[in-house]
DNA sequence: GCATGTCAAGTTGTG
DNA sequence: CACAACTTGACATGC
């Protein structure tokens, strides 16, 4: 009988620092002054740059111990863009694009590097404002469907906006939900952010739609909302079922007792890393602008803690 | 080559 | 009321 040893797995978010990979990004301004041939050869060519990209990302991830990674929401850039936008069919009709979408599929299969979106805050599914929620319904169906094609099993996204009150932004986030397509609502994970929405105030509502909440401590440690580190862990883990617990991990750029502590720092200071984490089997994103430096750095403290004495970030 | 100004989108909180 | 802060670069252009 095997029997798995309790693991961190450890995530890297859409960047790398020190690997030569670089992922693409398109802006509209400049799209909309080309003639529309062009405009899609420009895009096609992106598009193929960042599939290529991802194989290289998931490689190098592996290589450098990191079992997880983010994906920049413009791996296809403009894709749900009013005028500029378009479909992989379009940019792509030799099927280029989707065949490497699919080794990336089984290459993170082969080599266990789990894989996550993360729209930004524009997707706003709770907003006050129906044209505000079908955009944000139209960017989920798009990260959902390349989540299928590269076998990504989650979408992390904030809450929302606070309009109407807590329970009534809670209440519309609810009746988000049924506008996803099962592709999408089957990845969807929620995340406390550091503004709005607490764990407590996010677990009623995950415990009873069985969307799982992404924990981030950081953000809990910014607004707490009366929950110990320990009891949001235990809680929001429950949340991912049979599944695999997802977490993000950053420290504040300025220190904990600046003014400002949403910053995120370079690094993470083996100090911000919550003891009622050790011992858990959770993926953990690493939000820190050294990218995959920071990775291994708190990789090595967090499994040498012994070491961490006097260790920071600057 | 290198510096510069610009970039689709929402929401909140500060000045 | 206007604007920066979020993830923060990366892009094309102009010198």
């Amino acid at each position: 009988m095997d029997r798995e040893a309790a693991v961190i797995r450890w995530g890297l978010c859409c960047q790398f620092l020190d690997s030569p990979i670089k992922f693409r990004t398109a802006t509209h301004r400049y799209v909309a002054s080309l003639r529309s041939r062009v405009a899609r050869r420009y895009l096609a060519d992106i598009s193929r740059h960042n599939a290529q990209a991802l194989i290289q990302a998931v490689e190098r991830c592996h290589q450098l111990g990191i079992g997880a990674f983010r994906i920049t929401s413009q791996i296809l850039p403009l894709a749900t863009h009013p005028e500029s936008g378009y479909t992989l069919e379009q940019l792509d009709p030799s099927g280029e694009v989707e065949a490497t979408l699919h080794l990336v599929a089984d290459l993170a299969d082969q080599l266990d590097v789990r894989l996550s979106f993360h729209p930004d805050q524009f997707v706003v599914l709770n907003s006050e404002r129906e044209t505000v929620v079908r955009s944000a319904v139209q960017e989920l169906e798009l990260q959902a469907g390349i989540a299928e094609m590269i076998g990504a099993d989650v979408i992390v996204l904030h809450a929302g906006g606070m309009g109407g009150g807590t329970s009534a932004a809670l209440e519309r986030l609810e009746r988000g939900l049924p506008l996803l397509s099962s592709t999408a609502r089957e990845r969807l994970a929620l995340e406390n952010d550091d503004r709005c929405f607490t764990p407590r105030d996010l677990l009623p509502l995950c415990e009873r739609t069985g969307v799982p909440l992404v924990y981030d401590v950081h953000h809990h440690r910014c607004l707490a909302d009366g929950l110990t580190v320990e009891e949001a862990t235990a809680r929001s883990s429950a949340t991912w079922g049979d599944r695999e617990p997802y977490a993000h991990l950053s420290s504040p750029r300025d220190g904990w007792s600046s003014s400002n502590t949403r910053a995120h720092a370079d690094y993470i200071d083996p100090a911000d890393f919550p003891d009622a984490w050790l011992g858990r089997t959770m993926t953990v994103d690493v939000e820190a602008k050294a990218k995959e430096r920071a990775v291994l750095a708190v990789m090595a403290s967090v499994g040498h803690p012994e070491q961490s004495e006097g260790w920071r970030s600057k």
